[in-house]
DNA sequence: TGCCTAATGTGTAATATTTACGCAATAATA
DNA sequence: TATTATTGCGTAAATATTACACATTAGGCA
């Protein structure tokens, strides 16, 4: 994004943003954006250019904070409260960075009616880059969230809820897990997103019954206690 | 909504849109209303006041819209479409009222990114109540809509599977239902909702093992055969 | 080397939910 | 009063979900 086009190039009061989620050491993760200066942690988002859709203002936004391309991706929510960015009362956008116009910091101030997005990326293959705005691009475990930005945990937490019943219909480990993974690997992803545990051999037999995955003949060595076998996705 | 305030007291490229549900003689009709001169009926909608929430502006929209109350309302999409006003590509708004400035026809004209809307209503208790834009306001039954303007049969169409994924979650029928139905009335209702048959006495043992109606010890008379008990929602 | 431990793979039984369908009761019509 | 079509009520079959027993395996450790 170039300083000079905030404010001209996009669209006025309107905004993406977008809610990453990526599976490590059995735990769901988001990818979250330091804001300088005002030091603190927001969800990647961005504007969208007057002439362009929001689903592809997202998935741009997408790619420039992980460097992927085709990310799953789907809007979940829109959030419309006109005083969403007050919740930080004492915060003061304009401190930030200083090669902004006045006009642009103006316009940045303003109201913003975001549309909210969640994405489903391999971990393993996401460069976290940084934005304009921030310092730093990292993974945060989904318990362990700093505090956020304006509403940007509100916008987590129906993100998690819309994730938990996209996962009924459609069973989408596909995004997440890694090429080669276990039962139980995929198993903790959904009881992470889920929210409860579920029975292994239960758990076992639905998944195997939907025949989205199929076994490589390989194993997962170096565990304390038998190997589990490796699977991939269809 | 005066005609001097367009174009200022709103935000800029954004509108709601609402899908108005009613049941009425066993179908599920929507209520659309008829653009004045270029003939074309649309979805009720309206723009977001700059400190207004979209929830209250569609709340607003759908009261002026069927002088209603407290109705039951949910965000389901955004659409964000950039050229989703040009799917009608012959169509001039700028014939539309005479009483509106040029800026404020410049300004309806332009790009709008909107946010959908379905409602659920006691057809029998609505009074259509066309807009400015408008010359008529009434019912139609969704089998049988008109040619829509803009992607307006498309928000449509996704308002009905919005509709018919949150049905499975929550019984609505107490939104859409008179104070007094019976139960194959009710039936008709999800029928069409999920488009598709209903075994009836599954259907009954479903319902009420909700614990959600209950009989009011009448039954509807005038039928060719056997009266129906009457139900009320708790 | 061989036992212990804990996790995985496999199978089966119990329970709950969904679906299918038979039959009696009833109200208008002829 | 018989006919007809619809409603109310009940039961059985099929399917899905849940609970749980037991054998297998790999590393740890004596």
């Amino acid at each position: 994004m170039n300083p000079n086009s905030i404010g001209k190039d996009y669209l006025d009061h309107i905004s993406i943003d977008c809610v990453i989620f990526g599976f490590h050491n059995k735990s769901l993760r988001v990818l979250l954006l330091k804001w300088k200066t005002i030091n603190r942690w927001a969800l990647p988002g961005g504007f969208i250019k007057k002439n362009e859709h929001a689903d592809a203002a997202a998935q741009r936004v997408l790619s420039e904070r992980t460097e992927l391309s085709n990310i799953f991706l789907r809007q979940f929510h829109t959030f419309s409260d006109p005083d969403r960015n007050k919740a930080d009362g004492n915060l003061d956008i304009s401190l930030l960075p200083v090669r902004f116009s006045k006009e642009a910091i103006d316009w940045i101030k303003g109201r913003f009616v975001t549309i909210g997005y969640f994405a489903l990326v391999d971990f393993n293959k996401v460069k976290p880059v940084p934005d304009l705005f921030s310092e730093e691009c990292r993974w945060w475990e989904l318990e362990q969230l700093p505090v956020l930005l304006y509403d940007h945990h509100h916008i987590v937490d129906a993100a998690l809820i819309a994730l938990r019943d996209a996962l009924q219909y459609q069973p989408m480990g596909k995004y997440v897990m890694p090429k080669k993974f276990t039962l139980p690997e995929l198993q903790k992803l959904y009881e992470v997103i889920l929210g409860k545990k579920i029975d292994r051999r239960n758990f076992r037999k639905k998944i195997l019954g939907l025949n989205i995955i199929h076994p490589l003949g390989e194993t997962r060595k170096g565990g304390a206690h038998r190997s589990p076998d490796l699977y991939s996705f269809n």
